[in-house]
DNA sequence: AATATAACTGTATAAAATTACATATTAAGT
DNA sequence: ACTTAATATGTAATTTTATACAGTTATATT
């Protein structure tokens, strides 16, 4: 399939998370107005061009006559990350296990991807190893004390509690074998990666 | 919900398959040319009712502003089931949560319903007060050693770990603070409701 | 230097769609 | 008998929506 400029994926990302929501396609008027265009006619080019591109199907002379061709269509469900390797992206393509037919909307906020847990740092919390987080990608927000978050220190991915008081960080392990992570945000690169937002276990363990 | 005549839920049905094939909803002169109608009032009067009687949701002033209400649009799903009194099946209606947008595929052995946990009995198997468990009905088989299932000893439905040495039975809890059911089969009653194929754990405990 | 493409503005209009109002028939409920 | 609800017809106004046509600006390509 012809890739999408920047822009165009923006505006099909928009399309796509605008009809999981609503159940109801836009009009051109509501594109233009999500994107602040000043004219429809700028929505309606987007739209011809993203026909053209096979990424839409436009049904002329209907109201909100917008379908998304079969290969978006299918709501596969949630990649399935495993083991990340330093520094590289949680969603980069060669850490997929997989993906799983679970509904984002399942858990209490929107999860973005599932990941596999490593080892038992986090037992007694009730997170053991092989089970599967699901969790909400996103860098740039400030967990609550006791929030359990992904994180990701000198480039290593983790999963621990989050505690913070002023520039000190703890990544504090629900498991007395283990020692708590000390990071000092003045020093240390610290990045979080997404809050946890659900946890699923499946067969073979029980 | 209130009753549908049968012409409401003739109508209804038609909206609902248009929907699931067309991925749009329809307009008041679709529905109008699909039942013969001579006014598009006809459609509109009906769409009046199904909103009123809940079955739709009418946005007013939008080109195809027609939703169906959240009890229709859920798919499948499985049925959560909270606490279960002594004596009464699994699946009574009474004992209804809700449902749950979860694909009974999703776990290793196809899943026929979920059973919220309550007590910490199974804490360190992972299984905390709260947890969500899918099981899979089946009273008639035989569990190995050391499988967690759901069982009914007198009446009360509990979630152990079992453990069968010739008529003897022990419902063993993962959790020194608890004691095992000791089941002697010549005697007590026991029923299998079925095995433990998967675990959820939902946003708000983490 | 000329051309093409992306990403728009601005205006206009026809078609699609909602929705109000007036009316009719039949069946069910009080 | 009277009223209400269901199921329509018929007309028409208004709003929403799609979409054509004529430009503009910036960037990349030949």
């Amino acid at each position: 399939m012809e890739a999408l400029t920047p822009r165009q994926a923006e505006i099909l990302a928009w399309i796509r998370a605008r009809m999981a929501e609503e159940d109801l396609p836009p009009t051109r008027a509501e594109l233009m107005k999500a994107f602040g265009f000043r004219s429809p006619n700028a929505a309606e080019t987007h739209l011809r061009v993203l026909a053209r591109k096979g990424y839409i199907v436009l049904q002329g002379g209907t109201a909100r006559g917008i379908k998304l061709s079969h290969a978006l269509a299918g709501r596969a469900g949630l990649p399935l990350v495993g083991r990340v390797a330093a520094g590289q992206p949680v969603l980069a393509e060669e850490f997929r296990e997989g993906q799983l037919p679970v509904d984002p909307k399942l858990f209490s906020s929107e999860a973005d991807y599932l990941l596999r847990v490593q080892g038992m740092s986090m037992r007694d919390a009730g997170i053991l190893d092989g089970d599967i987080l699901a969790v909400r990608h996103e860098t740039a927000f400030t967990p609550k004390n006791g929030q359990v978050v992904v994180a990701r220190v000198n480039g290593e991915v983790t999963v621990k509690r989050w505690q913070r008081e002023g520039q000190q960080v703890w990544l504090l392990p629900e498991n007395p074998d283990f020692a708590p992570i000390t990071v000092d945000l003045t020093r240390d690169s610290l990045v979080i990666e997404g809050a946890v937002v659900g946890l699923l276990r499946l067969g073979k363990h029980f």
